[in-house]
DNA sequence: GTGGTCTAGACCACC
DNA sequence: GTGGTCTAGACCACG
């Protein structure tokens, strides 16, 4: 995996970082126990302060995205969105959606206009067994 | 108009009404030579500082969204919407869906499920022709 | 509330905090939306880098404990419990209770010694309804 | 004996694996004078580092729970269940306790609840009589 | 005033 | 080698 930060966006590079990750595990572009780099490693290559990586792993580790085991190194871990009331997921689904929405009706586009490139763009996403329904 | 604001949410309060008013003007809800409130009378409305208002207020003057005519009122400008390339608006646009499918995978849900519902919920708005075409 | 830190212990300064806000909430001495002292008071209260206790706030944040609205304070949130799963509550509670009655084993207790113990200290603890049946 | 080792766990490993030993030998399963497995042995069994287990047995020694015998092998030592004063081992199972009513108030259990659940789960092991009293 | 982010550099525990 | 924690001090955005 290639990562890259964009030090003169307004959007805090952990965040950039954190964002990367998580889209390329939703990719399925890193699978779970993939080996993640290591905090050092990844800090020099993206060339930040090894605290700020750090700092991304821990709250992906938090948040159930990331398993790290101290002296060995940080792997992707299972899914665990089913540990989450249907309705939870739901509510959280549509705040979502209308943030999503909302701000494409800022820039300029139709509802329409970007859901069919969110269609066209979906290909790229792993396929996912719904939980949903 | 009815504005909202949600101090429990993690975006800035005059991030919350820029948008808003933005949003408004977008969706033809606002138009052109449309008086707004005076700053005090919406400061109460929503229960804001006056400042927080005064601010939104000369930064959308500023970005030429608002016209202030000093002792008379605000008003809203003429359409912008093509203030930006359409170049760079779609690339804002893809990683906006960018983000939010990766949201939706990583709560368990599949692209194509999130985009579902995504229709079903753009048809409670009355969303504005697109300007991207 | 007041709070205190022992640095000779092994366990990391920002664990004892964080234990102590969450055990003050479950025992309803603190309430949801009262305010939390600010970062750098409660950094000079204890002694404490203030990092450090910036970090507790982010992390119990993160975790729906507390809520934080930048520029004004940190607050106690409403309890999230709710957004999980029956299961996966009780198997977290089941973790729990292993995890306790083992370590009271390894003190030389007997389970039913912890648990009459237990019963006693359980009287400060904030009554709740139970959702788990 | 046997032993596993939860490598996903965050607790370190030779941590489990000391715990584990000194409840074996808390619930009496293991007596004094009973050998372990050597070093390489349960190394090999429980799929770890053999420093690991060098480093546990080391440490056990040097805690008066384990006897080495050069050349011949390594023995439970005679129970030192007293090694903590009464007034100690009673401070560290009440934070023991906190924490876990803290936890499980916190999942949206009841305390009451919490210890009922807490009392069937305790059945199922066979645990030693207490010594505190 | 408030919290949020980042850096630099230190020391520790674990494997 | 790995990650975890803490400090000191800086700068920024927000109200």
């Amino acid at each position: 995996m290639q990562f890259w930060i964009d030090t003169a966006s307004r959007t805090p590079i952990y965040r950039q970082l954190k964002d990367q990750i998580r889209a390329a595990i939703a990719r399925g572009k890193l699978h779970p126990d993939d080996r993640m780099p290591s905090v050092r490693d990844l800090s020099r290559q993206i060339v930040v302060n090894p605290n700020t990586v750090a700092r991304v792993y821990t709250e992906l580790e938090r948040e159930g995205v990331l398993n790290t085991r101290p002296g060995v190194g940080v792997f992707v871990a299972q899914n665990r969105a089913d540990e989450f009331t249907r309705k939870a997921r739901k509510e959280r689904l549509l705040a979502l959606i209308d943030q999503f929405l909302t701000e494409a009706v800022h820039l300029g586009f139709s509802a329409a206009e970007a859901l069919t490139l969110a269609g066209e763009r979906s290909q790229q996403f792993q396929w996912q067994e719904g939980t949903s329904s």
